[in-house]
DNA sequence: AACAACATGTAATAAGTTACATGATTGG
DNA sequence: CCAATCATGTAACTTATTACATGTTGTT
């Protein structure tokens, strides 16, 4: 089981809106998700070379009105299907389908809400156990001193979820 | 600005529960935090053998009904002192409170509560930004093809909120 | 002239995952 | 005897952060 690199779909999803220099994607993912993910340049300039080279992204030089010249990449035909076989895989991480909904335009018609039904099915299982947690949680000792803030976070998941 | 260790803070938080042994901290935080975080075998006892090297635990071998023995780290008064300093210092990530809330009966009273509060008002900032980006994401296409996308997630992180 | 924002990149270091190695005990 | 669970650990590798280097353009 190879791990899923995040980072390269992150950074083709946001190609996929259009193409883009490696300092847009930084400022759209801060501004856009920064309360979920962050990437900083130390991945973004990398990953952009390694995705050129790979030939799933192709780079154009342009001037640009402010600063000095940009790096503009576009995503190939060959990125796109990569970034899709991504979309369709199954998920791995908590957050994945959150990631993966932010380029729902990419998924074929009917797989998102078909991964959205899957998660909340596999979520009303976590909720009957989270309902059984909070009844643990309120009888006594035995989950320590945390208990409460366990309760209290408990709380927060049920509610979300 | 030395990067958190987060591994090092949520191994000294289960500590402070009570002695543990790498095998159960890896299973408790499985069981209760499986949604927020994972942390796995390979960080946690080269973790747990820099903490004893540093000071912040102590080991000792015991035997195990089931198994080999067990190796149970218990937490000394200078690992309390550093998750409590840490517990203390401002957060710099997303989730961190989040992490800091499990472990919130080695806060002092109040503590949680103030940085609670601190958390909730700059919530409100953002809700509002969520709210102008919900007005924004409606009107035609600035946003790209992934606009709708995105509407969702905000509607989600704002009910979040 | 100074500063903010634009723009790209790298090197050193730290952190995290995976696969592997080893072995005991209990229940079916 | 086999599988599951208990239990600890390491090596190879990948991924991520931080600090630094460099330089432009527009605003105050």
């Amino acid at each position: 089981m190879t791990r899923v690199n995040y980072t390269k779909y992150i950074i083709l999803g946001m190609l996929s809106s259009g193409p883009m220099s490696g300092y847009e994607i930084r400022k759209y993912v801060k501004e856009l998700f920064s309360y979920m993910w962050d990437i900083s340049y130390g991945q973004i300039y990398p990953m952009l070379s390694r995705l050129e080279e790979g030939g799933l992204a192709a780079m154009k030089v342009a001037p640009s009105g402010k600063g000095p010249n940009r790096k503009v990449y576009e995503l190939t035909e060959a990125g796109r299907k990569e970034l899709r076989s991504w979309l369709k895989s199954p998920e791995k991480k908590e957050y994945e389908l959150l990631l993966k909904m932010c380029f729902g335009s990419e998924m074929e018609p009917g797989l998102l809400a078909e991964k959205l039904e899957a998660y909340s099915r596999k979520r009303e299982g976590e909720v009957a156990l989270m309902e059984e947690w909070l009844r643990e949680f309120g009888d006594g000792q035995p989950y320590g001193p945390n208990a409460p803030y366990y309760r209290m976070i408990t709380l927060l998941g049920l509610s979300y979820f």
